[in-house]
Parts: C-alpha cells; structure tokens; sequence
DNA sequence: ATGTTGACCGACT
DNA sequence: GAGTCGGCCAACA
C-alpha cells in the first residue's frame, strides 16, 4: 500500500492544518515532514498562495519568532497567537520549547 | 522547459 | 544576545 505522495503544498497545507490551538511549529520543521527539510521557504511561499483558511499563524521560524510578510507583520502576527492562547517573549519570540508540537506517530498505541 | 523568487535555516562574528 | 552571509528546494510566470 504506497502512500499516495500529494504535492509539497498538499502535504504541507494538511500539516499545518493539523496543528492544535496552543501549538506552533516552524517552517523548517513543517518542510521537513512534508519531506524536504531544506524547503522551508517553500512552505512560506505556500503560506502566502496556498490555503487562506490554514492556522498560518500557528507557524513560526525555527528560533521562535515570528514570520516577516504575515498580514499585518510581525505585530499582526503577534496578536493572532495571543489569541490562540500563546505567549510572546519581551524579544517577541514564542517559547519553543513548551509550544513546538510536533505530528502523532503512527502506532504509537500497539507498540507500547 | 527555464529562470526567478521566497511568510527560511544554520553557522559565524 | 543580536546581526550578517550563503545555500538550498519547490512553486509560479
């Protein structure tokens, strides 16, 4: 049984879609689950035609802080997560290591 | 089919 | 801790 293998944008689209309220992920990580984890612009150029109904704003850059050409800015962006429930450091950078999320792993259940 | 762009990432100073 | 440089990959015209 192959896995159908949908467009990056396709597969970046349906992870993005699938972060919780109160998560975020980076770009990078996004890319590399999509399959490439060198494309992490990509997912950015996506964010920016692809689906304007995905959590974009659940999606940071690596070191926490906040993506540059969100609707509004940095600023836009900031507010967003704060509404969602998260919150933004002095240097306006997420706190990472509490808020990234990552993917459930199949057969997490059975093996254990 | 080719070239350019891009909501980035990692390493160095 | 903050700023700078190059690279890498897929979507778009």
């Amino acid at each position: 049984m192959e896995e159908i293998d949908p467009s990056f944008k396709q597969k970046v689209c349906d992870i993005v879609a699938a972060i919780p309220k109160g998560k975020v992920m980076s770009y990078g990580q996004i890319a590399s689950l999509a399959g490439s984890p060198q494309a992490a612009k990509i997912v950015g150029g996506i964010a920016h035609q692809g689906d304007p109904s995905l959590p974009w704003q659940r999606v940071v850059k690596a070191d926490g802080s906040l993506a540059a050409g969100y609707p509004g800015g940095i600023s836009g962006h900031q507010s967003a997560l704060e509404d969602e429930g998260v919150e933004i450091d002095e240097t306006g950078r997420v706190n990472m290591k509490e808020l990234r999320w990552h993917p459930p792993i199949s057969g997490q259940s059975s093996l254990l």
